[in-house]
DNA sequence: TCGTAACCGAGACGGTACGTCTGGTCTTTTT
DNA sequence: AAAAAGACCAGACGTACCGTCTCGGTTACGA
């Protein structure tokens, strides 16, 4: 079952809020050049990746002046958001299988899907690096992308809580990172590939962990010893 | 207990492998130009970010032409590669714990504070970000940093199986990137702090997982399609 | 009398023609950017001549880009040939003596004048030598400064013509390349001062001739032999 | 007949006296060395102009270091002197026809030829425009070609003063700018061919004076306008 | 027979300038 | 007042040469 985006998500992320909807003085913003802004962006970089992506191109190739895209986006990073956007979050799908390994799998397949399978990939990864050097760009990824984002992932893991899967102490951020750091990873560094069966093996992982401690009678040795190694090693090796 | 660093790590990485050490005709490349450039680059990728690190700027403050920087790295992808090696590779260690465990944490939190408390943190950042715009370098970064560090990563996951602590069938890779994916997630989006804790506590739970698995004597089912699950169910989907 | 100088010669010579006057679309090129940027080219020749004068001197002694000095001027020649024009043109006089060696006399001199009192003595060199590698500028400085010039002074042979002066028959053509070599040769080589008597010598020589034949009833068989030579022993020895 | 060239202008202008023959210590300059870069020089300023004429390539051409050339040439020009020297002097002759006329005539032509047949023009025109902005290849021009090649032009002159074909009170200087100064002119400017005919024209010119001067009461004018017309009607056929 | 001195090819050195490109802003006319 | 257009200042890009400076090696002479 495919639940909706949440709103944020939607598109013209990187955009003001351009206030009023309408009753505003002067001539109205064509409605035209902003998607033809948002297309040429958008075929650009499917092109040429977010590098090759110039304002100074995307304005060219959408019949429009330079000043009417900064008017709209205030920055490149901003406008390759949006672009990124109008790709991606349809792809996303938020199926409630009633299992939180099965409502995993599905959020986990489903995001790597939208990555590999569409153009979206190349300009997520365009976009973290993008991030890196522009802080207000970073800001609204957070804000636009990933937290509605990880609002939802977190849901799964209160969900799952309640039906009394798992623990309540789990720390469901810490169990995202792991879960989504390591598709990220992947698609950043390009190591190995990422396919439906890594994000599935992720799950797996995450909830079973490595060690299937074979029969675990006295399962208290396999905490403690760990919970002390948990600070002490750390300090060893600096 | 410390071990050093494997050589691939150790400096120069972007730079050419200069053949034979010496009998080149010519004159031979100063040592003083290649390490003052070097410094120069450290210096302003630490106070501007790699994109404020341009090689016009690195050449003058080195008081060098830019031609001998050219000369020396085909890009500032590479220089940068070069200069963050320097800062980022004494500061990690590889203890020797006796346990996975141990190892693990040793390992992960030693990069999370060489990450977090030198220079090296946006640096790194920097660095993946141009190996999204610039494949050379992405070659380069996956050979001369990633995989010499992996490799000596997937030692201890050896030396474990070998230990007999955990099964041969374990996938070194997936726990990898479980496990330094989520540290890279949380470097490059910035949602959360990287502290020890989060380093401990990734360890955690990939050994254990998340479900503690109550008590595991009716548990038969659970483990059993568990370990079933570790590669079956992912196949299905894929 | 002096008389204007003709169109052609006024300025900016090397610039396209601008076409109409405005109505384009776009914000219009600045005025002041375009005279600044003269005006430092200008100082520019003056101090350091026409190999000091680097297009990234004078944008930046100018206050303007790069770009824009090369969207008005494509090539240093053509900046400079420019930054001349308005040196040079204002001190050329034509005045109308009445007779033909009177003419010659004040415009072999005023010519001599502005070119030993005025910085353009040495930025008219510059420019000829330029000419010599940039065609493009060989034909520019053709058209905009070497031709109208010519063509005023071919006026002044023709109205000695039409005065009876000297015969039809007399190619202008040679008769400036005469006159005008003799003292471009003493610009550019530099053997010999460039002087207002010197400009004088030059029109009683070209007038008058070398050899003054006293009388020469018999002596006219001398030269009539002479001028079988013309071209004949050319030949001889090559 | 043709007399031989002055010793200063046959080979390596350019270069330092280098002393003594001989009896220096240390290994002796290659003579191969020297031809071949003369060669490649040559060639390179046929093919390109002085302007393509790099220090860089000249060295690469002759399979030379760069040091081998500036050790015996002090810069580009003092090379390109050289290298128009070995093409431009073997095709200037002196012959002695008897009569002013028919000397300079022969001196005129013969220049022409060598500028206007052979490769030595344009190098000609390449080394009056560098040496306008290199001071000391202007003084190397001026006492390696211009000077010494003066001499033998003044000695025309002299010797028609001695034979009495013109009076003594003749300015052979001025002459020689307007004869030479007129020749420069065309090979500079290119407004006009360069031809036979020209060199004759202005030899016919200079002589005899563009007006008929009116003068002359006697019977003269009847012969001396005939020996104007020597050089009059052919102006009319350019 | 040996230094020693000047040469050799090669190529790196610190620099300067090139002409192009992009970023983000500003200024026109047109709608 | 917003549109398209395009000029504005600024400055990095990577390349080409400049003229000088090491290198390791090679001649030739004088001691």
């Amino acid at each position: 079952m495919v639940i909706g985006i949440p709103e944020g998500l939607e598109a013209e992320v990187g955009r003001g809020p351009q206030a009023e909807p309408s009753a505003r003085p002067g001539r109205p913003r064509s409605p035209e050049a902003g998607s033809s802004i948002l297309a040429a962006a958008t075929a650009l970089l499917a092109e040429k990746g977010l590098a090759g992506m110039s304002m100074e191109e995307v304005a060219a190739r959408a019949g429009v002046g330079k000043a009417t895209v900064y008017r709209r986006w205030p920055s490149r990073g901003a406008l390759a958001l949006d672009a990124f956007m109008g790709e991606f979050s349809s792809h996303l799908a938020s199926p409630d299988t009633g299992s939180l390994r099965g409502d995993l799998t599905a959020a986990l397949v489903s995001w790597e899907r939208a990555v590999t399978m569409t153009r979206a990939g190349s300009m997520l990864a365009g976009l973290i690096a993008e991030a890196q050097r522009d802080p207000k760009l970073a800001v609204a990824w957070r804000q636009q992308v990933f937290e509605p984002l990880r609002q939802r992932h977190r849901a799964i893991i209160s969900a799952a809580v309640a039906r009394g899967e798992i623990g309540a102490g789990v720390d469901a951020d810490a169990v995202l990172d792991l879960l989504f750091g390591a598709l990220y990873h992947r698609l950043l560094h390009g190591h190995l590939p990422l396919t439906d069966h890594f994000a599935a093996q992720v799950v797996a992982l995450v909830l079973d962990g490595v060690a299937p401690r074979p029969a675990a009678p006295a399962g208290a040795e396999d905490t403690a010893p760990a919970g002390a190694e948990d600070t002490a090693p750390a300090g060893a090796e600096d």
